[in-house]
DNA sequence: CTCAAACTTGGGTGTATACTCAAATTACGT
DNA sequence: ACGTAATTTGAGTATACACCCAAGTTTGAG
């Protein structure tokens, strides 16, 4: 752990060049070499700061997990519209984290291998939220139909995230809002 | 490339090693070794029948996004749940291919740096035949919704395939009716 | 049956990777 | 300013990887 001020902004700089390594070439792309090339540091420094290259990328890949869902305590106020503008405004806004976000949720082996199981766990507490949200507009919907209806939103958002992933051209928050429409 | 009876064979063998690979592992888990110990062949072999790891690689992916979207040229003729059907019955059917199409999908740089292109270029095909399908089925609807509706279709189905990959118990099947119920 | 060509073998090459460590330098509480 | 502990350096280690190749074995057309 960094105590002086210097090791603190070598931490930073290394967790920014992971970071945007992630986002622009994925794992594949995220090496020592490259991430100490970046960050402008050896290869000695990085390990006086982290005990792995997995501790920084998981670092960032957390990071990128909880940026999606702000607020996580506020569970119970939100609506869906609110729930559904947080992500959009996600990747609107933080591009990069919302790069390593569709990444991470997809290489299972490569960062541990809980990797897609702590994606999994992360996406069934979203998925419990929105419920709760769809519940709440609407007091005929039973829990598991509000689940159901989560799930399939839910499901649709990441699909749109991916194609966006694809092709950064994507109007990802006019289908966003569309698929929100069509299936809240 | 394999000109007797026995290379024809080993070249199945390392075809079937590659694929399971990709569908349990990754990318990650495919290396050369893998591949070869469980074809049962010596890496002398491998080199004799490919000109690289690639090269096996690249096969099973192709393989995979042509069983996803059969009959292509049978385009015109089918409706958009023929087209659905196609797809739930592909990720039930094979589901080792299935996985390997959704691992092909994410890992971009991987497979050469136009994984992710050629993949891109597979959607937009897809894309367009989900639109003439939607367009026959409703003569008012014009080919730009059409188009925004296809991207809507295919991106929450995608998204749902990806669901199931992450908990091979998610009902995609179910999911995947729901979705085109309602997004169609 | 013959023999050239296809196929197999398994050790060997080169390179990239993550990670280590002793020695030198720098930060900062006292 | 002093001294200790944090930080930096950069060469060095070990390992995994894709790929090569010379020497043998097997195949199958003629």
């Amino acid at each position: 752990m960094a105590r002086y001020q210097v090791g603190l902004q070598t931490e930073a700089k290394i967790i920014d060049a992971t970071r945007s390594l992630l986002a622009e070439g994925g794992l594949e792309a995220t090496t020592l070499k490259s991430i100490c090339e970046r960050a402008e540091v050896r290869s000695g420094s990085f390990y006086n700061l982290f005990d792995s290259k997995e501790e920084a990328i998981l670092r960032v890949v957390r990071e990128s997990i909880e940026a999606v869902d702000p607020d996580p305590d506020g569970a119970g106020t939100d609506s869906v519209d609110d729930l559904v503008r947080a992500y959009i405004r996600f990747f609107s806004e933080e591009p990069q984290l919302a790069r390593v976000y569709v990444v991470a949720a997809l290489n299972g082996d490569s960062t541990g291998e809980s990797a897609s199981r702590r994606f999994l766990r992360h996406h069934l507490r979203r998925v419990e939220r929105f419920a709760d949200a769809m519940a709440r507009s609407d007091t005929h919907l039973g829990r598991d139909e509000a689940t159901v209806k989560a799930e399939l939103l839910l499901g649709a958002l990441d699909g749109l995230a991916f194609r966006w992933s694809l092709e950064p051209e994507f109007e990802f928050d006019k289908y966003a809002l569309l698929a929100a429409e069509r299936l809240k």
